[in-house]
RNA sequence: GCGCUCGUAGCUCAGCUGGAUAGAGUGUUUGGCUACGAACCAAAAGGUCAGGGGUUCGAAUCCCUUCGAGCGCACCA
């Protein structure tokens, strides 16, 4: 319809495509799209007034789509003639499986790196908000069209897995739960804050690995392994799944490291301090940091985490040098523009950040040493006791297997709801609610109308007709979705779909209020409120879908 | 100190490539179930869009500045 309206503009006033602006206007008395006309001024027009009258004057609608263009001041409305969009938008749902997708990725490969939780921590909402972003935008690209490869980084040698192995070998391991081993790393932590020959001992055992001790390798490998077990199960329960793992010690056989630092002296760029360290020198890009350099080594050479970054980043490139991003805290923003800037110096481009901001705890911030963290656990759990007490109050019952999906629905809903660069001020009483905007209240909506479809008998018959305003209205955001989801592909912006989702629901709920469906005596619009609820119900389990959220069938 | 991000209703947040009277949810007050599922809907009240200045026909949106918050800035990852 956009399409429709600029051409015409086009030729009636001689402007450029990019210079004609549709917008929806804010009320429904202003019709369905506008163009504020002083953005058409040109050599020929000025005067917005003038030119909205003459846009009416000539614009020939012969596809008949429009009800009436009228001026209002320097605005031209146009109003549809919703008997026919009503019809073309429902139909297109129907017979497209993958409305929404304009299959932008047309089959092609994409990678993206998200999580990447360091072994020795159990996954906190803090870190939770990477996985369901990196979860999210996977779903989007998949739905879109790419062949999406979800890769996790194993960050299993460094200075906190040396802690952890001194730790088993000093206290010993009860047993191989991941309660445990966190257990462990807490206590050699505060063991080492008093002995400094334990940071000293950790970095010999590093060493040891990067000389290829293999006893020692296999000690790192197999408590990261345990370690990684535990936080995926937890993943798992939030329906989050990877398809590529990558261990981090890896690199450091097949002279992975000396490729990189010859190829780096090569260009002059690498350098060695007085201590003894290796560093790149990134002046020339603007990077804000005090030296414009990168340090890849300590001063007994092992390699540093950028150093380790930087050969699995190569890695990654090298599968897909096209599509390839990677989710990370804000807090890691500049490190990024540092190991953009060594790749560049080596002739790569740098996988796409999707950067996010933090998670404050009831305004303070949350710290894993202090103690106040909501583990995802935890709070799976709080969300969990608030719905069975609600279902409780209403005597009635859920299944195990529902009840995950609905504190997932919240969970997830919750969080995605909040624009990524912004921080999410959480407070368990207000993300374990289900009332208003909610995962709950959009799968509560889904319920609703799946009921009403099961007990809904009528004759399908072809043609589509409408009496109420709130049903073109409903019609009208269905035929939004394609845009919304390909505005995503730029913004990558979850909040926009949950906002969205909410938005189709709430539109939802008022018809429910305000037309019978089932027991609506004429025939043609009963046949067509069910077609209306059957697309609501599609383009809303889809876009769930993309924000990772399954769906119940009946509560 | 420097850099990036943020500041919108009591609370949690949309709106930010400049456009019509700044919108939701929640909370408060009120109304609606003998009713296609009330975990819902309707209505009221609630705003110097952090403060100040500028650009523009037009600013929550762009620029400058002050204040406040978060994050970052060399052997942690």
């Amino acid at each position: 319809m956009k399409n429709y309206i600029t051409e015409k503009i086009k030729e009636i006033i001689g402007v450029n495509e990019n210079q004609i602006k549709i917008e929806i206007p804010p009320k429904p008395e202003m019709g369905d799209y506008s163009i504020q006309c002083a953005n058409l001024r040109n050599e020929n027009y000025n005067n917005p007034i003038e030119i909205a009258n003459i846009i009416k004057e000539k614009f020939n609608d012969n596809e008949n789509n429009f009800n009436d263009i009228k001026v209002m001041g320097p605005y031209i409305n146009f109003y549809l003639n919703y008997d026919k969009f009503s019809s073309k938008i429902i139909k297109e749902i129907e017979s497209n499986s993958n409305y929404g997708s304009l299959n932008q990725g047309h089959n092609e490969s994409l990678l993206i790196e998200h999580t990447s939780i360091n072994p020795n921590a159990e996954p906190h909402i803090g870190r939770c908000r990477n996985s369901l972003i990196g979860d999210f935008m996977s779903n989007l690209y998949e739905f879109t069209g790419y062949k999406v490869e979800r890769h996790y980084f194993i960050n299993d040698i460094g200075k906190k897995i040396a802690l952890l192995v001194i730790g088993i070998e000093t206290f010993g391991l009860k047993d191989d739960t991941f309660a445990s081993i966190l257990d462990v790393y807490v206590k050699i932590s505060k063991l080492a804050k008093e002995d400094e020959t334990i940071e000293q001992k950790s970095f010999d055992y590093l060493k040891e690995v990067e000389d290829g001790n293999k006893e020692m390798v296999e000690k790192f490998k197999a408590i990261t392994d345990k370690c990684v077990k535990g936080q995926l199960k937890i993943f798992e329960t939030l329906n989050i799944h990877f398809d590529v793992f990558t261990h981090e010690s890896d690199y450091v056989y097949n002279n992975y490291f000396e490729d990189i630092l010859n190829r780096l002296e090569k260009t002059g760029k690498l350098h060695e301090d007085e201590l003894g360290r290796l560093y790149v020198d990134l002046s020339g890009y603007d990077i804000p940091t005090k030296e414009p350099v990168l340090v890849l080594t300590r001063s007994n050479k092992t390699s540093l985490y950028p150093m380790r970054d930087i050969a699995y980043t190569i890695y990654k490139i090298n599968l897909n040098p096209k599509n390839n991003f990677i989710v990370l805290g804000e807090d890691q923003a500049v490190y990024m523009q540092q190991i953009s800037a060594v790749l560049d110096i080596l002739g790569y481009k740098a996988p796409e950040l999707i950067s996010y901001s933090y998670v404050l705890l009831d305004g303070g911030k949350m710290s894993t040493s202090g103690g106040t963290v909501v583990l995802v656990t935890d709070f799976m759990k709080a969300v969990r006791e608030t719905l069975l007490k609600e279902f409780e109050s209403r005597n009635s019952e859920i299944s195990e297997e529902n009840l995950n999906i609905l504190i997932n629905a919240c969970i997830k809903f919750t969080m995605l709801n909040v624009s990524k660069n912004k921080i999410v001020n959480f407070n368990l009483k207000n993300a374990t609610s289900f009332t208003g905007e909610s995962g709950m209240y959009i799968l509560y909506s889904l319920v609703r109308i799946n009921s009403i479809l099961k007990n809904t008998k009528y004759e399908l018959v072809d043609e589509i007709k409408f009496n109420n305003d709130i049903e073109n209205r409903i019609v009208k955001e269905l035929s939004f979705y394609p845009e919304v989801i390909d505005e995503l592909l730029k913004s990558n912006e979850p909040s926009h779909l949950t906002k969205y989702i909410f938005n189709l629901a709430g539109l939802f709920s008022k018809l429910y209020e305000q037309v019978s469906i089932s027991n609506e005596p004429d025939n043609l619009l009963k046949s067509s409120r069910v077609r209306l609820l059957n697309s609501i119900s599609k383009v809303l389990t889809s876009a769930l879908k993309v924000l990772g959220i399954e769906t119940v069938d009946h509560l």
